[in-house]
RNA sequence: UGGGGCGUCGGCAAAUGGUAAGCCACGGGACUUUGGAUCCCGCAUGUGCAGGUUCGAAUCCUGCCGCCCCAGCCA
């Protein structure tokens, strides 16, 4: 948002770029922009929009385009609208409009006095209606959906005008207009822009512009009973906002000659905002679809549009993500025309470059371990200075309490070590943290055979966690005093999908059958650095050697919950990995 | 078998007739009080295929092949 992070050095391709200016990499459309400023077509100006329909939650794919139009605006000294295009009420809601701008405005995007309703022009968009239909450019149809879709001929057949193509103006007119007064019921007629029922582009053969829907709607009330379509809608929007560029995703190549139809056939002032199309986001291992997103908040699959483990902008944010890695994502994986898959691996690289640069650390261990220290005073307590952030001294130290009777990491301890590990098992000396360094002397176990302690010894010449004689564990390990540390929950996330791509692990399977059992496990019972009592929903936290955390708004007084944003690079994790096969 | 697009490394993606950037991933090494971070090194004798033009082709031409989108009164 505010502030420029001042990546450790310059980018590589701000480098590669060659000057202090740092061009930002180009790709087409900027390439597009130049050439019309070039030749003066828009006098230099650039004026983008956003155009979601309040039909669902933004997702990672849309911050892609919220980047882009908000992006290019920002370079070229431009602007960029916020508009909802809301001309289908059937599916539309107030919850997600107020979604949506709450969203647009956390990645840090700014409409200023910019926001505006496709159902604002709605009225304007019934003249022009009725002055295609005196052009003789437009038709009231009477045909049911299906007879529309058997006239309409196929891919390699050409279709057929109905009856009601020739049914004359005033006719026509007529008839529109007791459309608009309600005088007949959903479905019964259409209005349809007469163009050519033998073209290739099925978009041409004579589209649908209203329909009939009985429907209040969630910014418009009950004014209407028409609702334009999408096709003839856009156009007109972007024209009504002076839109130099309207920039929308590649499905909608087919649908250009009728955007650009509709605005020459009214003959609105030129120049025309010029639709450029561009490859929508796809990112592995989850969804990103509304349809599909709906169906998993629907079935319960998820607790909501804001789930850690949804794609969404709400979701995303409530696992930790911030505006800034999302921006950097969008900006690093380009834009282009061909479609294209991203591996998610890309977003969370990009959340970790952010978070390890700003993250406060501190010390949290998942499941807990009894480690006593047999050597270490009864009720003795040291406390001892742990640095905040390494990457950044300026963030400080503070004081972690230290006693006879700690937590750690039961994963950090092996009865019989394989090979390359390093950390806790019979005999072996490893570093607490800043503290101690510490030797595991005997194994306490329960009826079940279960290792349910450690008894250790410290070394007191290793305070603060080096040796005099020089001597340096292979394995430093994080813990908590055990009657110091917080209870918390934690959440751990993993991906939503266990295949990069459930359209492309086939089979006939449907994309359900590749949700990951084991995207979210919850662990209770951790314990924390008390320090995290003051911790407030949002905030954002490295558990030291874990990973990145952030506070849930689940959270009560005294009993933390944390969502797992990302975990740290683990290159034992993948020698282990490698160990098994 | 109509129309519209797109094919460059495992994944993104530059190169705009001058001899294949960068990023992620992956592999190796250095360093390390996070097996984190950081830093080095490696990673397309070749751009879907086949011809052609040219001193020179990912870029131009021809012909194939493959993938995506379109038959909502959704957007």
């Amino acid at each position: 948002m505010k502030e420029k992070k001042p990546r450790a050095g310059a980018s590589p391709r701000q480098e590669h770029a060659g000057s202090e200016t740092a061009a930002p990499p180009t790709h087409f459309i900027r390439e597009i922009i130049n050439e019309h400023n070039k030749a003066g077509k828009f006098g230099g100006k650039v004026a983008t929009r956003f155009p979601p329909e309040p039909n669902g939650y933004l997702h990672i794919g849309h911050a892609k385009s919220i980047c882009l139009n908000f992006g290019l605006a920002q370079e070229y000294g431009g602007t960029c609208n916020l508009r909802f295009d809301d001309t289908n009420p059937t599916k539309e809601e107030q919850e997600y409009i107020d979604s949506i701008e709450n969203d647009v405005r956390w990645l840090g995007f700014d409409w200023e006095d910019r926001l505006y309703f496709a159902s604002d022009y709605f009225e304007q968009m019934y003249l022009w209606a009725e002055k295609l239909i005196t052009k003789g450019k437009a038709y009231v149809c009477d045909c049911s959906p299906d007879e529309v879709r058997e006239w309409r001929g196929t891919l390699t057949k050409p279709g057929q005008p109905c009856v009601h193509r020739e049914r004359g103006r005033e006719a026509s007119l007529d008839l529109f207009r007791r459309m608009r007064a309600g005088e007949f019921p959903d479905g019964a007629r259409t209005l349809r822009a007469e163009i050519d029922m033998t073209s290739g582009n099925i978009n041409m053969r004579d589209p649908v512009i209203y329909r009939i829907l009985h429907a209040p709607h969630p910014h418009a009330g009950d004014a209407w009973c028409i609702y334009p379509m999408y096709d003839y809608a856009h156009p007109l929007e972007d024209a009504i906002e002076n839109i130099t560029h309207s920039i929308c995703t590649l499905e909608f190549e087919d649908h250009r000659p009728f955007y650009d139809w509709v605005i020459d056939e009214l003959e609105l002032p030129e120049p025309h905002p010029q639709q450029i199309e561009f490859a929508r986001l796809n990112l592995t291992h989850t969804l990103m679809s509304k349809r599909k997103l709906l169906e998993l908040v629907k079935a319960g699959l998820v607790i909501g549009w804001d789930d850690p483990r949804m794609p969404t902008i709400s979701g995303l944010r409530r696992r930790g993500y911030t505006p800034e890695a999302i921006r950097d994502f969008s900006e690093r994986i380009g834009v282009a025309k061909r479609d294209s898959m991203v591996d998610i691996a890309l977003l969370e690289h990009c959340l970790r470059e952010d978070l390890n640069r700003r993250a406060r650390r501190v010390m949290a261990v998942l499941r807990p371990l009894k480690v006593v220290l047999e050597n270490y005073r009864d009720g003795q307590v040291e406390e001892f200075d742990v640095p905040n952030n390494p990457e950044d001294p300026a963030a400080g130290t503070r004081k972690v309490p230290f006693s006879k009777v700690l937590y750690v990491e039961r994963d950090d301890f092996r009865e019989s070590p394989p090979p390359k590990f390093y950390r806790l098992y019979p005999g072996n000396e490893v570093r607490l943290r800043s503290a101690y360094f510490i030797t595991c002397k005997e194994v306490v176990k329960d009826a079940d055979s279960n290792v349910v302690e450690l008894r250790c010894t410290y070394d007191r010449s290793t305070r603060g966690g080096s040796a005099p004689d020089g001597r340096r564990p292979k394995a430093t390990l994080h813990w908590v005093s055990a009657n110091h540390a917080l209870e918390a929950e934690a959440r751990l996330y993993d991906h939503l999908l266990t295949v990069p791509d459930p359209d492309a692990a086939g089979e006939g399977k449907d994309w359900k059958w590749f949700l990951n059992p084991g995207s979210l496990e919850t662990l209770r019972g951790c314990r924390v650095e008390a320090t995290l009592a003051g911790a407030r929903p949002g905030d954002r936290f490295q558990f030291e050697r874990l990973g990145y955390f952030c506070v849930d708004p689940d959270s009560a007084a005294g009993k933390p919950v944390f969502n797992r944003t990302v975990t740290l690079r683990d290159s034992w994790a993948k020698i282990e990995q490698k160990q098994k096969g």
